[in-house]
DNA sequence: ACGCGTCTCCACAGGATCTTCACAATTCGC
DNA sequence: GCGAATTGTGAAGATCCTGTGGAGACGCGT
């Protein structure tokens, strides 16, 4: 995470309010230093002000993202001025007039890399999650570079499971979401769940996803 | 809750008032002492003065901030001041001029708990209590930085006293709600309740579980 | 119709978890 | 302080859940 402010009090609030979200986070005053910041440590996030010393924070946004595609939170100090940088398409994905609260700002950045996790996992024909790839388009898997060869369910079983990382997925859910099931209170049937999973465990290695008793399983991205 | 506020009249009357609306204040009459009340006992809201001997308000905001997340409720003496505090950004959540009226001020505070209660449990997945972590999607818990591993019970109830925290929940109502049990009457069962919190103790500190003789529980979120 | 791969379901075993119970320890009202 | 009510604690049986292997059902191309 990059913050780009020439202020350095407010700088080094917002580094120390992120830092304590448990971001690791880059300060830069000025635009040249903020290129070269970016060039350096490569954020998956800036938090850019407007109005910077050397060149401003538009130049920097342009010379960023022609770089490399990163979300931009760029920080204003008056609404018009939002107006504008929206009317140029300057290409940040998020706008903060200032004032702000530290609230307001720590959850605009969670929502920006939620926005840019969920689109980049989605649309991505390609998911890697450890040593774990999928290539939803050709519907390969391979677990540490060695291939593995599944049936249409057990595929898409693991898609669903790749697309929420670590996230628990009730029995019912999968059912109703991978097989389109419509099970409401039916009791019966969801031990086929088991058998695909026990089926996955036994191609892909036994470690990859976890059971939560009396809840569902959920995928272990070994990080 | 903590109150910071060099003039003991009026710190007094302030921590007076919130304890009438059932809060638990710590008061602190200089900077030093406000961080370090701050660290020791983690309030979920901090009422802090700007004008203040050792360092001013804005060194402790940052300071807090730093460290955790937490609330602010800035106490100023003139709009002005104001103004500049919120130029500075320093990361205060809402902002009071003095003189003000107490019932202005509960108001601010509960309004500001209210936002604050909202964002961390709407944002959802994840609540953050002091040291205790819980991600709800991950049906994973940590507190103080190491992992406990919980029965699903157990979690079902740590996530209900999480999204209310402080608040005292009689068996009955975690019985209802946790159980989906439809205890009227039956003043049998409640007991394994009890056998839960000891576990949830054990596993996680028995400091974090407040007993309240003769009604129910509540999570202690670190005050 | 047949073979093949895939999917669902079943039954059993082994854990994991939940509830309950009795008793010790604590708290509260007087 | 004292008695009564409430809570903490440990253990044990009952209950629930999951892993597993295999048997049948189903779809599909030949």
């Amino acid at each position: 995470m990059l913050v780009v402010e020439d202020d350095v009090t407010i700088a080094a609030s917002i580094a120390a309010r992120l830092r304590a979200e448990g971001f690791t986070v880059d300060v830069a005053h000025d635009g040249p230093a903020a290129v070269e910041a970016d060039a350096s440590v490569e954020p998956d996030l800036v938090v850019l002000d407007v109005m910077l010393p050397g060149f401003d924070g538009l130049e920097v946004c342009r010379r960023i993202q022609g770089r490399r595609p990163v979300p931009v939170l760029m920080l204003t100090a008056r609404a018009d001025e939002t107006d504008m940088l929206v009317g140029l398409g300057v290409g940040a994905d998020d706008y903060l007039t200032k004032p702000f609260s530290m609230r307001v700002l720590t959850a605009r950045v969670h929502a920006l890399l939620r926005r840019v996790e969920r689109s980049s996992s989605v649309a991505g024909t390609r998911i890697v999650l450890g040593d774990l790839e999928i290539d939803v388009d050709q519907r390969r898997v391979a677990r540490a570079g060695v291939a593995a060869q599944l049936t249409p369910i057990e595929f898409d079983l693991l898609v669903h499971f790749a697309r929420r990382p670590r996230a628990v997925q009730p029995r019912e859910r999968l059912l109703s979401e991978v097989w389109d099931w419509d099970v409401h209170g039916t009791s019966a049937g969801t031990r086929a769940v088991d058998s695909h999973i026990k089926a996955l465990r036994r191609k892909l290695g036994a470690d990859l996803i976890r059971t939560v008793h009396g809840v569902g399983y959920a995928l272990e991205a070994g990080s």
